[in-house]
DNA sequence: CCTGTTGTAACCATTATAGTTACAGGTATA
DNA sequence: TATACCTGTAACTATAATGGTTACAACAGG
């Protein structure tokens, strides 16, 4: 299984699109919703924040949304938090004297290419907009 | 990233399917080309053992597939070393008092749900077989 | 100035992973 | 039977990832 910070950048940008009170949104109500850290919460928003999804001042509370949650796809916050392209691991150097061990990095990495593609799908055909809607 | 396990083990079936001398095949051997520990691949094998997919025997070297691999699908495989369906991990307890605290668990299960059904597919889709030609 | 905030670096506890040692017990053969 | 080789499994360990935490510099605004 993944980390959860995929699950916690949707929580956060979630927040940030609905709480129309700015001065309310720190890092600190973040992370009491989230149920972390305040430090994990501004960390996660730097990251966001340098992806461009976001905008921030230091020393000032509240976060604006750079992009609109409709336009948002799940999958452009997975590459902003810059996640794992390769769902699963491939074992090292498997001994290249033996026919399987040769050519198996090669064919695992074809098979998990194509799973990659079906989730990446997955993930582009939904937006924040449709999360924002279950939340409802 | 998730473990390297279902890698192995697609590795360990794949030589048990195409070593003819049964008598080269322990797990000293297969270690040797999948490039790890004896007994983690005995253990691997104990794992694919239980589900059913290969049998041994205590003392005697060798392997028997009991699936032919046009009818072991990659799908059986992951589910035969009990691989995780949840690919993303979810934060525990968002803050119930917020609205988006309360409902976001089930929304993003939902997400990952659409998801890893997508994976499913494709992991259903192909065979040890297709594996095997793309050893050649 | 004082309070509250963001942005980061640094460190730590917990857990997962996979590698390793050790050994009990089965099998085959001289 | 003695020997050699194998499987099966428990137990331990080193390494790395993850996420929580402390600490503090820098900024904003009353």
């Amino acid at each position: 299984m993944v980390n959860s910070r995929f699950s916690v950048a949707i929580h956060i940008l979630s927040l940030i699109a609905t709480t129309s009170d700015k001065s309310q949104l720190t890092s600190e109500y973040i992370a009491g919703s989230v149920n972390t850290n305040p430090v994990v919460v501004r960390r996660m928003i730097g990251v966001l924040k340098k992806a461009g999804l976001l905008t921030s001042q230091s020393g000032i509370a509240g976060y604006d949304l750079l992009v609109e949650p409709k336009d948002l796809t799940l999958l452009a916050i997975y590459h902003a938090i810059d996640g794992p392209e390769q769902l699963f691991a491939i074992h090292d150097e498997p001994n290249p004297a033996c026919t399987v061990g040769r050519k198996i990095q090669r064919t695992l990495e074809g098979v998990y290419t194509s799973v990659w593609h079906a989730m990446e799908e997955q993930l582009h055909a939904q937006t924040l907009q449709d999360v924002l809607d279950q939340l409802r």
